[in-house]
DNA sequence: TAATTAAATTAAAGCGCTTTAAATTTTTAC
DNA sequence: GTAAAAATTTAAAGCGCTTTAATTTAATTA
């Protein structure tokens, strides 16, 4: 593999030139540099990134840390897609990512026995992290954090969110838009962040359009169980709502399916709306119509943003919002004649 | 941070002494050594990984070669669980994982524009790899490569793969203890090798005990409608069997489904047995009794198996197959009277 | 005790790059 | 045409580690 000393001696410059020119520096002339930059290309040279690192005291690294019991128990299409926005944004640059595992119980030495944890520039934490270890992190490897998906936990520190308020919010507003009136909530306990989001969301559209709840229940875990619960429990109500929204797919899913299961059709009788999108979404019957969560997006902004506080060049807030996508299936039905 | 300059000073011995004494060399004194792996340990020391990797000239970096477009379409558990084993198995390493996704079309310039992907000592590839793809990836990196649950294509080549014709042979046999004789197929075509192997294992499962197929559809994809579908196509046959057993669970998922709406009972009419363990499959009515891919597990093999081979000490079989997992849910019920 | 051998330690070079002070060349100003 | 300033290039040191030849120390033998 040709190295530098390669590209400088055939372009006749001293090694220092070389490495000057193919960083782009402006201390060296143009056509020097075009010299340079010609004969590593011909060279197809690459510059040992472990050299590079070592010279500039410099890890190019970014660690993501996952929560190892949420990955491996409930462990979902969620993670995939947002590490999988994560690993394609990397690719474009010169950083690379390198995965850790944490438990929460451990939290206090976190960079203790691995050494590697400590070659890292900054980190980025994957869906909620609890108080401790995060201080833990802080206090242990002095970088630049980002988290992602954090619910807007931890307001002082960088982080990429979904818009969840948003995201119940549009959805409300596509159930109204094809006329529905009398729309139901299925969703989790306000004292999560993503229920409360949810639910105010939810309550702006409805309030906008002069529209009373009803029909709510919050008190599902995330799950398909959890949805047959809720529907079942609803049921008891004399009536239904003529459409849903449900915090997440899954949940969503259970409902329907109970639902069904009871006589009911959907979308005939009642429409359904839910969010994340999940694998399964589109493969029910009748397709989910749902709100999107654009996780990979979630990923890439993260590191992109990582990058930048780590080179002192982010000027952004603190919190960035994604928003969400509509994705319309079969699932609602316009009651509007 | 502490650097081995630091700990060969409190230690009172020289570089070379030191870094021979952390990388338990033979040629230090056994007192020494431990004095100054006590000096390590209370300075905290971790080498910097890139100066040794530097220094040794070997990256101890392991690329996973991924299909993007298998990935971000069809992205499901199925690579997060192998991803998952990975990254577990590589934390207890020095080696360092990085994810590189491919693109098929791409194939002959793999290692072109990216420079991290010249610094690996060895490859990973989840899932099925086209042949030019990877003819590319030998001829351009000169490395040893391990195919993850690749199915056996490619026999030249060292791969670690899941049992699947030993899945749907326990599967049946299972079955068969319960005290069905009458079981359905329903799975892909033999073309693709996984549609092989299991069609294999069922057919020698049933050979042995004098039971002759009935009722088998080998025309699915994969996927909850294609199940869906397929259970319908069997409805129009005469009689079903007393129990079926589906490659995968996505497809006993839309069999049951299918076969629901139709107003039979699962597991009391027919009982129903999946293979691969979705995240999906605890969450349905009823859940599913499934042969589980221990896919954390072909991560962990996997790595281990390349880190072996780098190092010159793998002497085991080109292909390791990992077994299954009987996981016992509610879909089967015993017919022994 | 001296000579020989074995064991332990170390000096020094090198891995491939970056970076800065110093040297050289080119341009500008007078 | 020369001095000063600006632009360009380079020598050399350093990043933190490994490794081998050479040196020193300890153990063995006669």
């Amino acid at each position: 593999m040709a190295k530098l000393k390669d590209v400088a001696e055939k372009a006749n410059v001293s090694l220092a030139t070389a490495s000057l020119a193919l960083n782009d520096s402006k201390l060296v002339n143009k056509k020097t540099k075009k010299i340079i930059r010609q004969w590593a290309e011909k060279l197809n040279y690459h510059p040992n990134i472990y050299a590079k690192r070592l010279a500039k005291r410099k890890s190019y690294n970014i660690c993501i840390m996952i929560n190892s019991k949420y990955f491996f128990k409930s462990s979902n299409i969620y993670y995939l897609r947002i590490i999988g926005g994560i690993i394609e944004e990397a690719q474009d640059t010169e950083y690379t990512v390198s995965f850790y595992f944490y438990e929460e119980d451990k939290g206090t030495k976190i960079s203790g026995e691995k050494s590697n944890i400590k070659s890292i520039d900054g980190i980025m934490v994957l869906d909620v992290i609890d108080k401790n270890t995060l201080n833990n992190l802080r206090k242990e490897l002095d970088v630049p954090i980002v988290l992602i998906d954090n619910h807007k936990n931890f307001t002082d520190i960088y982080g990429v969110d979904n818009d969840d308020f948003g995201g119940a919010y549009k959805a409300i507003k596509y159930l109204i838009d094809l006329g529905h009136k009398k729309i139901g909530y299925i969703g989790i306990p306000d004292t999560h962040p993503l229920g409360r989001e949810n639910w105010n969301g939810f309550k702006k559209a409805m309030d906008e359009n002069n529209l009373k709840e009803i029909c709510s229940f919050k008190k599902c875990k995330f799950g398909i169980k959890s949805g047959r619960k809720a529907m079942n429990h609803l049921l008891k109500d004399k009536s239904l709502p003529t459409a849903f929204y449900c915090v997440n797919d899954y949940i969503a899913i259970g409902a329907i399916e109970e639902l069904k299961s009871k006589g009911y059709r959907v979308p005939d009788d009642v429409s359904f709306i839910g969010a994340d999108d999940m694998e399964l979404s589109s493969e029910i019957e009748p397709p989910l119509t749902t709100v999107r969560i654009k996780m990979e997006e979630l990923g890439r902004v993260g590191l992109k943003k990582l990058i930048a506080i780590i080179n002192n060049n982010y000027s952004g807030d603190i919190k960035t919002i994604i928003d969400n996508e509509m994705i319309e299936r079969k699932s609602c039905r316009s009651i509007i004649y």
